[in-house]
RNA sequence: CGGGAUGUGGCUCAGUCUGGUAGAGCGCUGCGUUCGGGACGCAGAGACCGGAGGUUCAAAUCCUCUCAUCCCGACCA
């Protein structure tokens, strides 16, 4: 592509909306412009590059088996209303009627639509297993768009349905998508990592989570630091190693002892008054869960994990209750909420707390706590489990050595969903008996136009983007320094003529500007290979190649370029860990 | 939805407090010079100052309402 012919818009300066590094490389590059919030055009750059993307997992999904279709954006509710999902999925979920007054929404996600799909086609034990894929544009009305493509409302995704016909099957088709997805990320280039998952709002038994590593992640990961090892959780997945003991009938506690404690709302203010350490004492977490009053015990330095306490009670949505359920519940200000006491019936503790007992905690009424309570013989705790997030230098869960955080971008998920909606959707087969089984499904989802930004977010430096080969938008830039130089154009053309014959998807910058402005915007839009062509070289026989990666710059001679040009291409591909 | 901020040529911003003829840099057009890391000179085009209402002789500026965007908290590819 000759750039005087293309569409490339490059900025200079930082657009003022921007605020993550990937957004404001995707605006500065000419890649993408905002039309609303979170919603945005691709421009031809942006495009090429989701396309490539794209290109790498239809390849790594047909390899898998997976068979690519194309469904609906917009949706008819009563799908939706089959599943239950049409009341439980929230404001995310975009719904409009249309002339006739009927319910209709734009796709987030297309569980409903394939069911719908396989259950009207599929009848016999002989068509499954069965793995359907598309590659298209969801809708997720989020509460709060931000950083450009990280989190849009409209966003590309490639989403994948698997229907078994039993358990095993389901396991291997889950087993299937997990190596596509590596095969896919290790060919885009990129630093990720599988992780465990919460399986969320779309349900089922287990899952995991693909993260792209970059610091400016919004996910923490949990990392075995035991290699061997390979744990790896998504924080609000992470076990803790279990602690629990025996509680003992607290025979040789002290009995419970009133203080005052005036004006300590917090663990620290409370701390400070007492002179004790956070670890000494309890927190009593107040929640509605599904309507009901629930209370989650937390040792004073620990914090509750809420997904974790979501899964143990089986509940829809769980959130902190308000001040004015803490009063009814407690009898007194938010900050002296104790087990003792407590009006609230469904009491959960974390594991660590059957380790010891006299803990300090609050006493249910205003300006006072408790001191040496024993949860068993004090308060009825329901259940004593698993309910805190885990800590840096926690032990792992499976091995026992030390646990280490790192920042994530989540761009792919895959689920087990089992037969949540199969069932709900009735959608059966004959099995070799003739007699009707329910399907087994998974979905697995891959944020394609995320993807495009998480690269960026992971490669980049003060001159702009740096692409994996696998992904960029033009893997080569030649770069003209001809001006008038006949000559020098000339080569150039000759050299741009030779790589598009050999295949090289490469942009040639055959622009009338200076040299300098088209080496930063070569640099800023982050083609991996530059090749600079001047009068001087071309007078010595050479053309100047820089790796934007790593900065290395080496002259090729021109006499025998495709060879030489090839050599280094190789290494380039093989500094990023691919093969050309 | 709560909390904070911002809306002024295509872009980044000044001007608003203290009302009085709309500015700068970049970009864009033309001509000339320049040409290995975002050149320079000259000449130009381009803005109902987010919108509506109000106060005033006079509003980008003050008041009221509204819309949009961005940032911090609960969701997710």
């Amino acid at each position: 592509m000759r750039l005087s012919r293309y569409y490339i818009p490059t900025l200079k300066e930082d657009p003022a909306e921007a605020e993550v590094i990937s957004h404001k490389l995707l605006m500065r590059a000419g890649m993408i412009r905002k039309l609303t919030s979170g919603i945005y055009a691709y421009l031809p750059l942006g495009h090429k590059a989701v396309n490539k993307v794209a290109a790498i997992l239809r390849e790594e999904m047909n390899r898998a088996g997976a068979i690519e279709i194309f469904m609906p954006s917009v949706q008819p509710g009563d799908l939706w209303k089959e599943t239950g999902r049409w009341d439980f999925y929230g404001k995310e979920l975009l719904r409009f009627k249309d002339r006739h007054g009927r319910d209709y929404c734009l796709g987030p996600t297309h569980e409903e639509i394939i069911t719908d799909l396989v259950r009207g086609e599929v009848r016999s034990y002989k068509q499954l297993p069965l793995n359907l894929y598309q590659i298209q544009t969801k809708f997720r009305d989020e509460i709060r768009p931000r950083f450009g493509l990280m989190r849009g409302r409209e966003f590309l995704m490639k989403d994948a349905y698997s229907f078994d016909k039993d358990e095993a099957g389901a396991e291997e088709s889950y087993r299937g998508m997990y190596q596509a997805y590596t095969a896919a990320f290790e060919r885009l280039g990129l630093k990720f990592r599988a992780v465990q998952a919460d399986s969320g709002a779309i349900g089922g038994d287990f899952s995991h989570e693909f993260m792209v590593l970059a610091d400016t992640g919004e996910d923490t990961i949990a990392v075995c630091e035991d290699r061997e090892c390979g744990y790896a959780a998504n924080l609000e997945k992470a076990a803790v190693a279990f602690v629990g003991g025996d509680l003992g009938t607290g025979a040789e506690c002290p009995a419970a002892e009133e203080v005052a404690t005036p004006g300590t709302h917090t663990v620290e203010e409370l701390c400070a008054f007492l002179k004790i350490e956070p670890s000494t004492l309890v927190k009593t977490l107040l929640f509605v869960a599904d309507g009901e009053p629930v209370a989650a015990l937390v040792r004073g330095d620990r914090e509750l994990n809420e997904v974790k306490l979501r899964n143990l009670l089986g509940a829809n949505e769980i959130e902190m209750a308000d001040e004015k359920r803490v009063r009814e519940w407690t009898g007194a200000p938010v900050g002296f909420a104790g087990p003792v006491g407590l009006k609230v019936e469904r009491i959960f503790a974390d594991s660590e707390l059957e380790l010891d007992q006299g803990w300090t905690t609050g006493a249910n009424k205003g300006d006072a706590h408790l001191l040496n309570v024993h949860l068993g013989r004090d308060s009825k705790v329901e259940k004593f489990a698993d309910l805190r997030v885990i800590e840096e230098s926690d032990s792992c869960p499976k091995c026992g050595a030390r646990i280490g955080f790192t920042k994530g971008i989540e761009v792919g998920h895959v689920f087990k969903l089992g037969t949540k909606y199969s069932k709900a959707m009735d959608a059966k087969y004959l099995d070799e008996n003739g007699k009707e089984q329910l399907m087994i499904m998974g979905c697995y989802g891959i944020g394609v136009s995320r993807i495009v930004a998480a690269a960026i977010e992971q490669n980049n430096d003060e001159n702009g983007a740096i692409f994996p080969p696998s992904i960029a938008p033009f893997e080569a830039a030649i770069i003209s320094l001809g001006g008038k130089d006949e000559a020098v154009v000339n080569k150039a053309d000759e050299l741009y003529e030779e790589l598009c014959a050999g295949g090289l998807d490469v942009i040639y910058d055959d622009r009338n500007e200076r040299p300098g402005v088209k080496f930063n915007d070569a640099d800023l839009i982050g083609y991996p290979m530059q090749l600079v062509l001047g009068g001087k070289g071309l007078k010595n026989g050479i053309i100047e190649a820089k790796d934007r990666r790593s900065g290395e710059r080496v002259e090729l001679p021109l006499d025998g370029f495709s060879e030489a040009f090839a050599a280094w291409r190789k290494g380039v591909w093989q500094g990023w860990g691919l093969e050309g």
